[in-house]
DNA sequence: TTGAAAGCGCTAACAA
DNA sequence: TTGTTAGCGCTTTCAA
């Protein structure tokens, strides 16, 4: 009640053995629940303690044991909708097991990828998953001789011992290509994300595979590099067209890059799916509500966290990959080419999702 | 090299002390940039300390002082861009001032609220930007006794004293309706965000006195309330559909709802803008790329958090407001109403994207 | 079953 | 300018 504002002055466990008549340690004891205390003893603490509303410190049992109960997660860009939901999946997990998790947006920058790891290792955080960290080896290797448990999720990181939980996006690029395949499109244009970034590649792998399993060439005009972004898709797209590339079809290497691209080929004058067929990758919540709704592989981000979390506590192999599955979620932005004398026949883009 | 894996022992001030022949205290004030040092001794630190690799551990620092340079923010949905805009504006600015934020998912969850709030306060962190807590008045008093500086951004918290960082709800959803209504709509619903969140409640607020000052009447027929996401959009637009209310243009309470309005449009065959228009609130990076491109109202949320981020610096009077500016952008999911003869022509042919 | 005492790694008077 | 000495609040042997 005195005191300045904001400077209450918090009980501590002598404060709260004082009271109870007993030692610190005892305290300790009851309030961290480990046994050897008498139950009449535990109690009667337990009643002091909550009476005088008191609250552990925990940089001081975090100082004292080496150890915290907090999490981390980093991640390229929060703005992203599906990191939002990978984060929920390793939270939601994360709570199950009495971890808290700390979210760290580094915005793909080596410098704040830096802070953030000094910060989460200075306070015995040791375990961090994260998606795409873009310090070298060596630095990594720093952390985790210093304790850090790294587990990378979506993407690896330059430090093959650490874990990997991803999807299998080779698969999914093939997905993605062989059911515009099915459609009847030739003219596939692929816009692939960063190619320094693994599943870049990975996904474009799928889609050349899937091209040359069909006996088609994979022709270099129609694949164009882009960034995880609504605003490189759409860039992409244009460039595409400016290219004067002939195409029935897209490929886009994420949902944002797809929703670029539809809004690309509206400002073209093209219509999806009449001109042109897009699928994207992701599955992203909003992936449903597009006009049309999109056509996309799906993997669940959720999941994916979940399961990143499942490995701290089970013993894992070192250097261990883990990979889910992906599968294509056809809604109605992908439908046949269009045929010239055939100018009228896709009527539905039904809002029901076709799972395959 | 030696050692267990994972469990370098990390070198103390004591260590650097010891192996640059000077006490710990002087190490501390060299490490902490501390002045009454002279230079050839600070130097001569610096080098040991780089030397060894010395990593202060901030656990004991902060236990020390008492205080930590990290910085919270708390949202109830980090998978919505708005908030992870509002994130990295946070970030952005609290790291000019040394600061590390740490990002918060309640999920709007009073119970992850406590857990969190818990964690940060005895880890001193005692600032922390919260969207919409859901605590009550004595738990939140509680925290701000034991010493959390709250600031609220976007909505406020059921504390009277916090500062409050938010953009000027009403007048948005006032430019809304009037640039509706200059488009000649006069039939206009709305699908609100939750009652409980008081911006809903201004923004809906200023829809009906729009409507109102233009010699209208606010027809609740028109009204219907949602969530802040996609899929309550859609769900809401459809409620509208079925309660055969008549009505040309739509405001939604945020982009989310408005896509998911738009999603719902095209699954009742409507088109957008040339049966309906609809417009958001926030200009989310993804307005600009939905099909048509969305008309909305911008609010700057990274702004906002840098906004929120000076508050902690600048000395402010408690309960003091600060309302950021809003404007209308006008972009292509809006146009006239149709005439009902033009309504009946287009049935007939197809037809392109309006002008502008 | 309980307590005394010694840390965890750092900072901050107060002396020297 | 530098060092000594107490803590910060908790955990954890080791005795009792």
């Amino acid at each position: 009640m005195a005191g300045r504002p904001g400077t209450a002055p918090r009980a501590t466990i002598y404060d709260v053995a004082k009271e109870a008549d007993v030692s610190a340690a005892t305290v300790s004891r009851v309030l961290s629940g480990r046994d050897g205390v008498a139950p009449a003893t535990r109690e009667h603490v337990k009643n002091i303690a909550s009476m005088m509303g008191y609250r552990a410190n925990a940089l001081a049992r975090d100082l004292s044991v080496r150890t915290s109960n907090m999490v981390a997660v980093m991640i390229p860009d929060i703005a992203n909708p599906f990191f939002g939901e990978l984060v929920k999946g390793v939270q939601a997990a994360a709570l199950e097991q009495g971890l808290t998790t700390l979210i760290c947006d580094t915005a793909g920058e080596a410098s704040l990828e830096f802070t953030y790891l000094d910060g989460l290792l200075s306070r015995q955080v040791t375990h961090v998953f994260v998606v795409g960290l873009t310090l070298d080896r060596a630095t990594v290797q720093g952390y985790t001789d210093a304790g850090v448990n790294f587990v990378a999720v979506d993407r690896p990181m330059d430090n093959a011992s650490s874990v990997l939980v991803r999807s299998d996006n080779r698969a999914g690029g093939q997905l993605a290509v062989q059911h515009l395949l099915q459609q009847g499109h030739r003219r596939i244009a692929h816009i692939s994300g960063p190619p320094k970034v693994q599943l870049s590649r990975d996904r474009r792998r799928g889609y050349q595979e899937a091209l040359i399993a069909a006996g088609l060439e994979v022709d270099p005009a129609l694949i164009v590099e882009s960034d995880f972004t609504e605003g490189g898709g759409a860039e992409a797209f244009l460039e595409l067209d400016r290219r004067g590339a002939k195409f029935t079809a897209v490929f886009a290497a994420d949902d944002l890059i797809a929703v670029g691209a539809m809004s690309g080929a509206a400002s073209t004058g093209r219509r999806v799916p009449r001109d042109i067929s897009i699928v994207g990758f992701d599955d992203i919540l909003l992936a449903r509500y597009t006009t049309p709704p999109l056509t996309t592989v799906g993997q669940n981000a959720v999941a994916m966290g979940a399961r990143a979390v499942q490995v701290i506590s089970s013993p894992v192999t070192k250097g261990r990959r883990i990979i889910l599955p992906v599968s294509l979620v056809v809604r109605g932005s992908t439908g046949a080419p269009p045929s010239p004398s055939a100018a009228r026949q896709r009527r539905t883009h039904g809002t029901h999702d076709r799972r395959h």
